[in-house]
DNA sequence: ATAACCAAGTTGCCTGACAAGTAGGAAATT
DNA sequence: AATTTCCTACTTGTCAGGCAACTTGGTTAT
């Protein structure tokens, strides 16, 4: 049988010979360049912009591409544009869309930043999730945990298993921007771990270390104890924060 | 006259746009429809989307529309074109942005959720301000709070000079990560309640109410107490939501 | 068997055109 | 003279077709 789809080589964070994908394309770059101007405050709210024509012509590209760049704050929720009026920069108060872009994952202070965010997050999500989780979801996140402790037990890192533990928790808040955000950097930095040190470091001890955490979590959670669930995440999140120091250091 | 109307029977290559609806735009509605088969699973990381002359046909659009909406997936991390070989679905693990996307802020829910995000993450920058902040930052956060009081013995709302109070301990914090969701939670928040309701319901104690849970905030800042700014600021954006569920029972 | 090469396929970008909608001024009416 | 109606230029939304740059897999030459 023929494979249709080939492994895309993807290029993760980890700096390879080349630098991140392509060269960026001519809209991406252009589609920069009006961002500046409007959070530099060149170009005010309810203001303007240019024509696509005038664009085009400025930039010495062609209309479709300045499409293409306008489309993207449009998308972000920069600019509004009306068919036949123009294209106009929206009120700051109305923008209903945040984009966090981790540009440079290799920087160090960049990681440092995100875990806190992290810790921030997940902290105030465990402690939520104690409180208001249903016994079905206690259920589940109970589950997971059962699972991690299997995998640890076949002498497995448990990597996944860690993640749909925590996954499980802050699926109990009930509210999906807790989920969402949670999840996102969650995986922005194991993934990081994962490419930045092989899995394999962690079995000797770790597994288990971070498996009584989680218990703690747990018992906290069975308890509906929201004091006592934010302390044994925020612990959870300090010694997972120190090994990850620790995969940094070398 | 140039204008004049030609047969629209040239229309006939295109397969009834009725498949994607009639959304905000062609491009915006195809962009939803191929976000959801990635987020949905039926399309699997590393997997090769179709060529854009297929979802041209699919979908009954030409070709630059189907590119525009592509090129918002790219622009989101969700996939990553190689010129040749065609786009492919993004690593979930290497996605380097997160979309923060409130799209239905009437919704009582979604606002309730807002907020507590906003809590969670305000209350803990706080604390980390409070023991990271160098003087000259402690200088700006008191010139803040006292250019709020002026305005509360002018007798005005003082929203603007809150806004900018709040920002200043953030800014604080030395994490960009922490500034910029803050301030983008922040000013959602307050837009909405500028738009629900006239601020000058404010007046009448509210002011001098919040100004003091403001000088809490500022005195543990002062101390490089962490945990009593956490708890000031805790406090402070308790009475903060009650008050805007003032404003929301009627 | 291995290496060089070629052709089909795909994305990146362009030009040109028309449809749909907007806004301001000219023309018609009161 | 003031008001309303209508027209026209302008702008965004969409489409069609085409060429260049690049990838890939099979074919040919060594």
């Amino acid at each position: 049988m023929s494979r249709t789809a080939k492994p895309p080589e993807q290029r993760s964070t980890a700096p390879s010979r080349d630098i991140i994908g392509r060269g960026p394309s001519l809209a991406d770059t252009l589609a920069l360049r009006l961002k500046d101007e409007i959070v530099s405050g060149r170009l005010r709210p309810g203001e303007k912009l240019a024509t696509e024509q005038q664009i085009s012509e400025t930039y010495g590209v062609s209309r479709p591409t300045v499409r293409e760049a306008i489309g993207r704050l449009k998308h972000d929720g920069l600019v509004i544009t009306r068919q036949g009026a123009g294209a106009f920069v929206a009120d700051p108060g109305a923008v209903s869309v945040f984009r966090l872009d981790i540009a440079d994952f290799s920087n160090r202070e960049e990681i440092r930043n995100i875990v806190e965010l992290l810790m921030a997050v997940e902290a105030t999500a465990t402690e939520h999730a104690a409180v208001r989780r249903t016994k079905g979801e206690l259920k589940a996140i109970e589950a997971q945990l059962r699972a991690m402790q299997a995998a640890v037990d076949r002498g497995e890192t448990g990597v996944d298993e860690d993640v749909a533990f925590h996954r499980s928790i802050v699926e109990a808040t009930g509210n999906p921007f807790f989920r969402d955000l949670s999840d996102f950097l969650d995986r922005r930095v194991r993934n990081f771990i994962r490419t930045a040190r092989s899995n394999t470091a962690r079995i000797g001890g770790m597994a288990q270390a971070v498996q009584a955490e989680h218990q703690a979590i747990f018992d906290a959670i069975v308890r509906k104890d929201a004091a006592a669930a934010r302390a044994a995440a925020e612990n959870h999140l300090r010694n997972a924060a120190s090994r990850l120091a620790l995969y940094l250091e070398r």
